[in-house]
DNA sequence: CATGAATGAGCGTTCATTCAT
DNA sequence: GATGAATGAACGCTCATTCAT
């Protein structure tokens, strides 16, 4: 059975461990980690067996959080642009929410450490805005490209423009809104 | 002067570094970076004082050099897309060329360990395509964002290209097409 | 609380590095000390944070341990020069039962790496016999002179005593009355 | 052939080397004393084969010059009293000259580095000074306790004295007499 | 001879992980 | 299960000494 005992500590963990990463980087010693969760230092390996897994499990959960907020609400029906907007204001939006979630998430994705096995599930909770990626893609320029390049380039996109937001948040709603012209003429 | 430090074994150790960091990652030892340089250990810290400087001076190399290889042979009096898309297939080949190099400094650009003195020389490395990009957004929907907005996605854009092309040779070519037409498209 | 700090380990390493300092002076290697002390050489940091901390402890315990082995006992209503005397007896038979930690206590005393800190805890360690020196020279010829210095040569005087006693331990005792004439005769 | 080259470089190690000494203790590098030196940390070794032998020649070019300056002058024909008196005088106005000197000294004393060789020569060096102890000892209580013993209590008498002068060198006189009190009681 | 770069054994300290309590 | 002291392999860096120039 997962997640033996109490979430609560699990998730002060994560919380804690994406803190510690924006500050001190990946290399950052566990004890750092149990410190700021506020949690003795063996008990971390209750929760997680080693860093390295613990690193994989956040960056997993930071991925599925972040596709989650950006599907939020998406009103299926109407137009694609309007469903694609919506999705990226969503996306936005949680950068500016969670700054530190988005750069802690940046670190990890750089790493060699994470598998290629929670690389493929990050992938695979991404489907959704992959696949209405597709569709406003259908009839545009990059209609023939590899859908992964495709939404590489949408994300990447993204999260240069969250980086921006966050460095001039007085800004942020110009840079979310020229970052979607952008993506926009990219898939059309 | 008896024996002067030898450039050649300055480059070489940033060379190793290079290999290692794509292999082992940042947290990869100076012993292993010493090693694949194939010298001793203590000689490493007769170029570098420290290991974070060693990786800071492999950053701003690295970024120069891609920098220089994407401004290499520039024709200044062709039309700017021409120029443009000159630089773009410069970059796109430098990556192709030396794909560690890339794939290294995609981790040292993650890293919390690189100075902000560091990051702003590399910055300038980069006046040269900064400018093509300024000129060629001038009159475009992107005319009004701040520049370094700009040139942050058409980099991070290139980035993406570049990765696919690593990991699909066979297709480098489309890749590089089609991120160009990406780019010129957002800038336009 | 699993496996409180155990003061049997603290005071084991304390004792290993009084051995070690005797025989390969301050410069001695951390893992030396572990060595002697029987315990991993990581250990060694659970209980002191530094190799400077650990010398830093050693040398106010070392200070201290004197300072009531000499005062031990005392008779505070026997007339002064018995009291003087019997604490020069304590003082000398500590430093013959206890030749390494008199000698270990030598170099912490010359070296640099103490701070000032522990030099006036280990000076006001001393009080007590500093008290006994100040009502014993009060009508004497230095009874003008600081009594940090009175005690000053009290104290070299004692260290080069019990030095010789050591050196020569046949003699040891009429090392120890000589020394007590010789301090007798400065106080009066 | 002793000292190949300039014995100016040889004696700018040694002062660089008591200087360094005094700040950063024995085991502060080599490398340290040849700058100090302003000289190349190679042309070190060609004055001094090891760090030992450094540490080794400076003891005892130490303890010669004190025995030398203690000696100074010194009138043979004059009353004992005052012969002690005037060798005091030389042998505290050398620690008041070169505070610097002194605290190395000391450092070097309690090094378990300095070879008994060394120890004996430096311990020959003071036999003047050790000889006029013996003569005016010869009547007093000390007659019969080893001649080592009692130049020991004189020598580290003094030396506790020149430290004073040094700390409070206001007093520096008051302090100079008192211990030539007590060290004249000592020896009667 | 003089120099300062080169060397590599060695050191103090760290830290992921274990385990006695 | 929870804890935090214990562990020991590993690391970044130092430095006495060597040696190519």
């Amino acid at each position: 059975m997962p997640r033996p005992k109490s979430d609560v500590k699990r998730s002060a963990i994560l919380e804690a461990a994406t803190r510690v990463i924006v500050t001190q980087g990946l290399s950052a010693p566990t004890a750092a980690i149990s410190k700021a969760a506020e949690i003795p230092n063996g008990s971390l390996f209750t929760y997680f067996a080693t860093k390295a897994e613990l690193f994989d499990q956040l960056y997993l959960e930071l991925k599925r959080e972040q596709a989650m907020a950006a599907m939020e609400g998406l009103r299926r029906d109407a137009e694609l642009s309007a469903q694609l907007f919506q999705v990226w204001e969503n996306w936005m939006w949680w950068g500016r929410s969670f700054p530190e979630k988005r750069r802690a998430m940046e670190q990890l994705d750089a790493s060699v450490e994470i598998t290629s096995e929670t690389r493929s599930a990050a992938h695979a909770a991404m489907a959704g805005v992959a696949d209405l990626v597709d569709r406003v893609r259908a009839k545009g320029h990059l209609r023939k490209a590899p859908l992964r390049f495709v939404v590489g380039i949408v994300n990447s996109t993204a999260e240069t423009t969250m980086e921006f937001m966050d460095l001039d948040p007085w800004n942020a709603k110009n840079y979310c809104r020229a970052g979607f012209d952008a993506v926009w003429r990219v898939l059309n």
